[in-house]
DNA sequence: TGATTACTCATACGCTCGTATGAGCAGATC
DNA sequence: GATCTGCTCATACGAGCGTATGAGTAATCA
């Protein structure tokens, strides 16, 4: 891991951690500079207030999905096999950084504007999807519809099902700690989304 | 409305207004019984405590849902049809209650074992849709595959997409408060939902 | 009519919160 | 070696928290 040092890096990661698991109401500077073993003044010095670790924390955790994504687009293969490779990343990248699926939600509810790094995740990744879309409409291997929107069904999947995935081991007993559960779940997503964007076999 | 009256119900509908809103720790008992026009000792005398009437305004949205849901599916239509008067069924509930579609993934994310009402209706509901799915399988209409994992990526969109309505608005301007757009969003969930299940024409 | 019941209300308790303050301290700079 | 700089640390402050307590009150029932 390269993971920088030092305290307010310690405090980023604690914070990270606390507010995706309490809110922000819920995780408390206190908790936040134990965990961080640093000293409770630490978060004023560093970053002035709890609001603007806030902030700090949440972009920690959506500057590298956004790169992420691009990267495992970047790829000539057709349009649905590209597409195939964000969502494998979605899940992935969800799955390593289980806070993210916990963060995201509470963003969107807590009711003031978003947040701008969140805004331009969500902006650059579902402006992602939707190109790729609108390719495979070119190539005619996609069905038509408003890829702006067949976009929305796409990236719904992987971050509802992760961000669900505690409540959906005890209550629907899929559990997704699991390798091979987990594996098996991604593929059925996947092919739902094929199915769901292919055109027509016998065309138009 | 026949919504019952009384502190106890004003308890309960403020309590699920600003716990939607700034989660459990984010909403004193205090701002709940001034919303209410309750006295501050009225909730520990009807509930006991605060976390009671967290599960009580949690049970005063789910129960409902999962009836709602229940009669939405009640023809006997083909299976595709008796899904997609389901999924719109999950739209409009959602649309009415916006405080439900806050309110489930701050309690996905809390961490503690799923309330009760909570599990019972997931339960509900997945089992609801896979049973759908099973039967079009068995009509030939709905394409191979695990029923149970097929449902999730059915329900995954109507949720996501309604939990992210405000920030789908302000970072990809789609503004779910206007009527049209709403209705073309869930057509396009629709054709999304009815392609990727559907059987593929030439058989097999 | 007097007792009981169900409830409201004001107030108080102990606790935790976010932030401010100023002393202490290692390493760099001159 | 003195000064400065960047940071850590213990402590303090006022505010808000969830809950407990007991007096007050209106309706019910004997």
């Amino acid at each position: 891991m390269n993971t920088p040092t030092g305290t307010p890096a310690a405090l980023v990661a604690a914070a990270r951690q606390l507010f995706a698991r309490h809110g922000y109401a819920g995780a408390s500077v206190r908790a936040i500079t134990r965990l961080a073993r640093a000293n409770l003044g630490a978060v004023t010095y560093h970053f002035g207030s709890k609001a603007a670790l806030y902030d700090a924390a949440l972009a920690s955790i959506t500057d590298p999905f956004r790169e992420r994504l691009a990267r495992a687009a970047a790829t000539d293969e057709p349009a649905l096999d590209r597409i195939e490779r964000v969502v494998r990343a979605v899940f992935e990248y969800l799955h390593e950084q289980p806070d993210f699926g916990r963060f995201i939600p509470q963003v969107m509810v807590r009711g003031r504007k978003v947040p701008g790094p969140v805004r331009r995740t969500m902006e650059a990744n579902h402006g992602l999807i939707a190109g790729l879309i609108a390719q495979g409409q070119r190539e005619g291997t996609i069905r038509r519809g408003d890829p702006r929107l067949m976009a929305l069904s796409v990236g719904a999947q992987p971050f509802f099902l992760t961000l669900m995935q505690a409540a959906l081991q005890r209550a629907v007993a899929i559990d997704q700690s699991q390798p091979a559960v987990r594996e098996r779940l991604v593929r059925s997503v996947i092919e739902f989304i094929r199915a769901g964007l292919a055109a027509r076999q016998e065309g138009s």
